[in-house]
DNA sequence: CTTTGATATGCAATTTTGTTCAGCTAAAAC
DNA sequence: GTTTTAGCTGAACAAAATTGCATATCAAAG
């Protein structure tokens, strides 16, 4: 239960501050310098608070017009793959970014789509991450969170648990989390905690969401799955060999996005990965060159009802 | 009928440069030379493609976080003034900047609040063209625009028939002018304009509405009405002789609200101010210092249900 | 073919913003 | 009382954005 302090603490706490700088920078068009004068703070301190304020998502910056390409990428993909919903966004220039760019339009199509009562199912990832860090934080009515992962032992600073508590708070939602480690050491272990009786509830109350979000993870280098040190890299090619092109919900997937028979998927305490089909929404937030391949995965076997991706991973969806 | 041309041709016509650029340079945060390196154009020229992308309102800054003092006047004015809904921004540090920032929170005030069916009646002002431009281009089912001020006969920038044809424009909906001058040269011709069957065919539309917005104008220098002269001077020291504080829909109304007793209100042609009354919202948009002594006038003698104003106006409104 | 005028482009100077680092303060530990 | 540490702060520098101005481009008119 240890270590799970919520490091919230911005370096601003003022939020007061940040948005009155917000507001005289971003809206007004002021220099920092100009602010600085009018709060009587520092130049420097201006900057910095304005920073935090775009870090925390005090500031959100919207861009109304789509793109023409990506408007027919969304309508390709919605035919192709029978999706309800599709969002398309710029790819980013530093591949690095995309999460960034994809995490902003899943935190818009949640800030709309997201509605008083909703239950949601949370996965997990990086892009996950930014989109709920860029979410208003606007209370919505009994709406509940409900993660689908259970957590990372050595608390980081990317981990389901944290995410879910997150996402809760920005919308002011009940939380429940899987209060076991995501990967279990032994098979048997996994349908131990699995079995318990707390661990049942919340899995019911998953089932029971009406949206899922979820992302998946591919084999590359910087892919927090590989990097975080659960799975041993010794694991990760037996995966691979076995015909893995990536993760959903933590649970390896060969291309007909099959789970793949290897020990670290009878590991994995998670929400099943085939009950997803009993979510009625199911939002795939994913993109970049490098997840193309486990996306088509997912969506070829895991009911999918909207996509929220960028430019490349669109396009390499739609030509097989 | 002659210039209502719409020079909304903006410089950079490409909606899709703007917006690409837009996503790279605020989600992504690249620097402008390096978007200029990924579409191919030259590092000013972003520049000033982006500049384009803020003055249309391609990119539109949110502040989630109110300032607190801004929540407490608000809860202050609901109460004061009996409105159903109140927003206060702070105030701009430069004075002249006030329609600015009110019109921003409009601006997200209407995206949040315009629903399909509706039917608004508009006003006219600096403030509220502010917050058109702001406002997402986001065609909104089945709405209607209604003029409720007639047009200007030298076409300005900033003029009703314009306003009312943008705001139709961005939301998609039907739109309707009075097909008048706002002043009529003599009280005779008022009449005879406002009995044409087209004209009492939109004022009963306007009559209709179920939300109307509009803002109020005051005598200081750099307003409007004083400035584009269909008001000669001469009159303005009458009106304000007369005990006139401002005006609301071009109605020059004294401190506590009532039509004063003049020519010019004997010569507008514009919807009637005493029928705010049969539309069920009504939106009052306007700040600043030297807007709080027609704002009060305006609150006590006529059905507002929202407010949207700034700190100055708020607290001036707020102190008796 | 040249002129004219409107528009677009990029250079260069200036302003604004971002970053790093060393010093300062104050609370906690010794 | 001194040391340690963490957290702020702003000065100085580096990077980026902005603006005025001169030049280029192109279409219509002469």
């Amino acid at each position: 239960m240890a270590a799970i302090e919520n490091e919230k603490a911005s370096r601003f706490p003022d939020a007061e501050l940040k948005a009155r700088a917000a507001w005289h920078y971003y809206v007004e068009g002021l220099t920092q310098e100009r602010i600085s004068e009018i709060l009587g703070v520092g130049r420097i301190k201006v900057h910095r608070i304005l920073s935090a304020a775009r870090e925390e998502g005090v500031v959100q910056f919207r861009i109304r017009d789509s793109v023409v390409e990506c408007v027919q990428l969304e309508e390709s993909l919605k035919q192709r793959f029978g999706l309800s919903h599709a969002v398309v966004v710029p790819s980013a220039a530093d591949r690095s970014n995309a999460p960034l760019m994809i995490g902003h339009a899943a935190a818009a199509y949640l800030a709309d789509n997201v509605n008083p009562g909703d239950v949601i199912a949370l996965g997990w990832g990086r892009t996950l991450k930014f989109a709920i860090n860029e979410l208003p934080r606007r209370p919505i009515a009994r709406t509940t969170v409900v993660s689908m992962l259970g957590g990372l032992t050595h608390a980081q600073p990317l981990n389901p648990t944290e995410s879910a508590w997150e996402l809760a708070e920005k919308i002011g939602a009940e939380c429940y989390l899987l209060p076991v480690p995501v990967y279990a050491d032994r098979p048997e272990q996994r349908d131990a905690f699995m079995s318990q009786r707390s661990v049942q509830d919340v899995v019911f109350r998953a089932r029971r969401a009406n949206i899922a979000v979820l992302s998946v993870g591919s084999f590359s280098s910087d892919s927090p799955i590989a990097n975080y040190g659960f799975i041993k890299p010794s694991e990760l090619e037996e995966l691979q060999a076995a015909g893995a092109v990536g993760d959903i919900l933590c649970h390896f997937i060969d291309a007909e996005g099959h789970i793949v028979d290897h020990e670290v998927n009878r590991r994995v305490c998670a929400y099943p990965l085939q009950d997803l089909s009993d979510i009625p929404t199911t939002i795939l937030v994913s993109g970049g060159q490098e997840k193309i391949a486990v996306m088509r995965a997912a969506l070829a076997n895991t009911k999918v009802s909207v996509l929220i991706t960028d430019e490349d991973a669109a396009k390499g969806l739609l030509n097989r």
